[in-house]
Parts: structure tokens; C-alpha cells; sequence
DNA sequence: TCGATAATTCGATATTTTTCGAATTTTGGC
DNA sequence: GCCAAAATTCGAAAAATATCGAATTATCGA
């Protein structure tokens, strides 16, 4: 596996970012990671095909929004909440019903 | 001309806005309606043909976040701050350099 | 190593956006 | 009314995104 295109945090790109979060089904997703914390991919796929919910969180990871790590079997992804607040501060306020840290 | 179509601030929709911030072009275009103040079309194409920046005004426009009055023979364009501050707290100021109210 | 589960990649198609020239609309001045 | 300036609309073609099934990769456990 070699598809990370991880940006770092200085690298986050305001336009990506944008375009990251002006799907819905990927707002969504953002939503729920700053409010359940980290998921599987499973754990948020509505009724997509699994390719196409895929293809949501790659745009989202090289975007900079998420992260994913292996656990066992399954990937979880977390929001990269320092690094977007850090680069962005307050952009992630605009979008979140609230925070859980 | 009824080419309007301007969202009434609570209609403002956030996906929507995130689309039209994220073409550079467009979010340059919204820095400096901030930052100078009301422009004219003319007064920000780059070297695009009018067309082209017409279209990325009409986007903005839809979006809600810029509104056009007739000046004369022209058009000004003007941020819609107050709205956008109202519907998404904090939104500009990850956006824009610096108010000038 | 085999099988099962989770997710990614591939490839092809569909949909949405962008681009830009030409024609049109709007407004003001003569 | 006629002309010029500013911007929009139209229409077609190009580019970028999204969708989804099939094949592939990765990881764990037996």
C-alpha cells in the first residue's frame, strides 16, 4: 500500500479543503468523525458501494482532512483536528454541530 | 434581467459556499471583495475572457456569497459579509486576510 | 497456507464544471 | 433612436469528478 498522500499540516491546501467539503456525503463523513471520533470505513458508508465510498476518503485524506491507520483487518480514520485548526483556525467551528476531544 | 437567483441568508447553503471557494479563482476574487471593497467584474478578470468571469460570479452569486447592483453601466459586486457571518460564524475570517468594515 | 473480511485500485461510463467565442441584454449619453 | 460600454446568456467542446462492478491487496486467524 503506498496510497497515503498524507500533506502535511503546512501543506493543507485552503482550496482542497473546500473542495473536499463541498460534497455531502464527505461533509457528512467530517461531521461524524468530529462527533463519534475515529470510524471505519464500513462505519459510514451509507449504501454505497464500497469503491465509491473509498474514492470519498481518499479525497479527504489528501486533502488533509483524515488520517487512516490499520487496526487489524478494518482502517480507521480520525479528522487531523490539530493540524486543520492549526492551519485554519476556526474553519472546522463552521462545520462541526460541536466538539468531543 | 432575471438571472437574480440570490439565496435569502438562511438559504445560504454550506456546500454550496465550499464549492465556490474552491476554485482559486474565486476565492481570490472573494479576498479582494473583502479586502478593497465593492469591484466591478472589469476591475477583477484576470486576463479571462468575460464569459468566463461571468460565470464564476454567477457561482459565487448562487452561492451567496456576493451581490450585484447596477452602478451606472456596470455591475458591482460586493461580499456579503454580514450574511455569511450570521449564517456560518467564523467562515470569513478562515478565508480573508483581514476586515476592513 | 487457506479463507474471510476490509478496503483500495482499475477501468469504463456518466455527470458536472469549466472554458470561450458569438450573440444578446442593459444602461447611459448624445 | 442610435451608439458604445459592461456584463450576461447561449451553445458547444474540453476537462474534471463521481459512480460502480470486478479484480486486487492487506491483515488476521485457524
Amino acid at each position: 500500500m503506498r496510497h497515503a498522500r498524507l500533506p502535511a499540516s503546512e501543506e493543507i491546501a485552503l482550496e482542497d479543503v473546500f473542495h473536499a467539503l463541498s460534497d455531502p456525503f464527505r461533509l457528512e463523513v467530517v461531521r461524524r468523525l468530529a462527533v463519534e471520533g475515529e470510524q471505519s470505513c464500513q462505519a459510514l458508508e451509507g449504501d454505497r458501494p464500497k469503491s465509491s465510498v473509498s474514492h470519498h476518503f481518499r479525497v479527504l485524506r489528501e486533502a488533509g482532512l483524515i488520517r487512516t491507520r490499520n487496526e487489524g483487518v478494518t482502517r480507521m480514520n480520525a479528522l487531523r483536528r490539530d493540524d486543520i485548526e492549526q492551519r485554519f483556525p476556526g474553519l472546522l467551528a463552521c462545520v462541526v454541530p460541536k466538539s468531543n476531544d
